[in-house]
RNA sequence: CGGGGAGUAGCGCAGCUCGGUAGCGCAUCUGGUUUGGGACCAGAGGGUCGCAGGUUCGAAUCCUGUCUCCCCGACCA
């Protein structure tokens, strides 16, 4: 990378951080844990949330937002959901500050106790269902299909920058419905919503599965996720969608009149995706030189750098910069021209490929009179001068050719790290090698699973939807099994 | 909470052993020359040396206390 900073294979930890940092995506708050997302990072997440937000739409469904705090009585009604959250939640126990007695500052205030304490939500489970059981009477309230678009708060003890942040931003979808069978299909069809976001707009290919009890969200029967390979050889879970039978019903008491006119306890869904969509974003697509932004999430698609010596030359260049501007607006492209002249051309280039801009034209006096132009694409590093003639037509099937490129890179990268072992000795030996997917036969039991993990930290990822059929045995317990899983080390 | 490390200019660091007027690189500002892959020259501005106390004629430096941050573990549906 540019500027002696880390490489890649050098210290990936640093490289990510480093790349988080100096691309301008965010940095360390001065809140412990927390994150400040700068502009630029913004702008991706914007772009991600908007899409997103069409999907959920277009399925059906539709935005709400409840409190930030939830009542601490609320949080304990489901036993599952508060043994899984207890540990990492954020409380509010004061309401009122007031002037310290020495004149230092202010303290809390010991008169403005809370009654009882307010939870800042770690996920909305609990709020959303205590309205939920306000608004259910009969089978026609429902079905219930909202998202809500918020912050949400877990106290882990180590966070890194958008993989694991104190605070972090996400969605969460919260359905209500008269079926089992319902609510199973909205788990299974927001997992394939996910899907297709990673894979058409991050360009990141990932594997449908559903979670072992051990990985399973707490207050859920089910947990459907969608994980992906980094660069480094670990998975990262990148959304999940849980089917929550009737546990939230029962824990919030919300019941509805069926057809047929009996009392019965609601369905429900949930399923999230948070900012660590960019941390995925980041980690499986950029290289030395910066970042690599698949085209239908770059702030900026196609970015114009002049080459001059002075104002006249500038002038002419702006000319044609617009022309092509003109030319790619109507095709909905985004484009910039850069025509400070603070920075020279090779700061600029630099500059651009750490931002990770998919297309650079550069022209300067040269390509002027040639009629020409220089065309740059991150993703393969290659440059190319072309003729000016059509140049709004190459640049509009060059975007989407980057975006193919990018996600066919990665699919590549993910298959030749995936291994398939039938040994435990293997196992450790890839894990340490190389890293990766491992797929592997596993007898089903948590206490396989918890060994494996205490003995080698990889964790089973997930139990692949379309895992084919096929007899082995267990590589801790030797017991049978009928499907491979999928193990590997994980952030 | 255990084991390491670090707090000195916006950022990155040296100086501390052996006390004597606070330094370097990057960034910033001014002027000039430059501009097809992170320019160069000249000049300028900017610091309660984490905080508190002590020793001393004198402390970034020595002593005591304290706070904070980072890394490795524990934790992380």
């Amino acid at each position: 990378m540019a500027k002696g900073l880390p490489t890649r294979s050098e210290n990936y930890s640093e490289w990510y951080n480093e790349l988080v940092k100096t691309a301008g995506l965010a940095e360390n708050s001065v809140v412990r844990g927390c994150m400040v997302i700068k502009p630029y990072g913004f702008s991706i997440w914007e772009k991600m949330q908007r899409a997103l937000d069409d999907m959920f739409k277009d399925t059906g469904h539709t935005n709400a937002y409840f409190p930030l705090f939830i009542p601490k009585s609320y949080l304990s009604k489901e036993a599952d959901h508060v043994d899984g959250f207890a540990k990492e939640c954020a409380v509010v126990t004061h309401y009122r500050l007031k002037n310290a007695e020495d004149g230092r500052g202010v303290i809390v205030d010991p008169e403005a106790k809370l009654e009882e304490e307010l939870i800042v939500r770690p996920t909305s489970e609990t709020v959303i269902w205590s309205s939920y059981k306000n608004w259910i009477q009969s089978y026609r309230d429902l079905p219930i299909l909202l998202n809500q678009w918020a912050n949400v708060v877990r106290w882990e003890m180590r966070t890194r920058l958008f993989l694991r942040t104190t605070e972090f931003l996400w969605q969460e979808g919260h359905t209500a419905h008269a079926t089992a069978d319902e609510a199973v299909a909205e788990t299974r069809q927001m997992l394939e919503v996910y899907a297709t976001f990673a894979e058409e707009w991050l360009a990141l290919p990932v594997i449908k599965g559903v979670k072992s009890a051990n990985e399973r969200f707490a207050g859920a029967i089910d947990t459907y996720c969608i994980e992906a390979l980094m660069q480094d050889g670990k998975a990262l879970q990148a959304g999940t969608s849980h089917f929550l039978g009737q546990n939230f019903a029962k824990a919030f008491d919300v019941k509805f009149q069926s057809k047929e006119g009996q009392l019965e306890y609601v369905w429900g869904t949930s399923w999230g995706v948070s900012t660590r969509l960019m941390g995925a974003l980041i980690m499986a697509h950029s290289d030395d030189s910066g970042l690599v932004l698949p085209p239908k999430l770059a702030p900026v698609q196609v970015v114009f750098v002049p080459i001059f010596k002075n104002e006249e030359q500038l002038d002419a260049l702006r000319t044609v910069a617009r022309k092509i501007e003109a030319a790619l607006k109507p095709k909905g492209i985004r484009f910039k021209l850069d025509d400070s002249d603070a920075n020279k051309p090779g700061w600029k280039f630099a500059e651009y490929e750490l931002k990770g801009i998919p297309v650079r034209l550069a022209m300067g006096m040269r390509d002027l009179e040639n009629g020409t132009i220089e065309v740059a694409r991150r993703d393969t590093k290659t440059k190319e001068t072309v003729n000016l003639e059509h140049i709004e037509t190459l640049i509009e099937n060059l975007l989407s050719e980057i975006q193919q490129n990018i996600y066919d890179k990665a699919l590549l990268f993910r298959q030749e790290n995936t291994f398939s072992v039938d040994s435990y000795e293997e196992f450790k030996d890839i894990l340490d090698t190389k890293g990766g997917f491992i797929l592997a036969h596993w007898d089903g039991t948590s206490e396989t699973e918890e060994k494996i993990k205490e003995e080698t930290k990889a964790t089973i990822r997930c139990i692949p939807l379309d895992a084919p059929e096929e007899e082995g045995f267990c590589i801790y317990s030797g017991k049978p099994s009928t499907q491979r899983v999928i193990f590997a080390r994980a952030y």
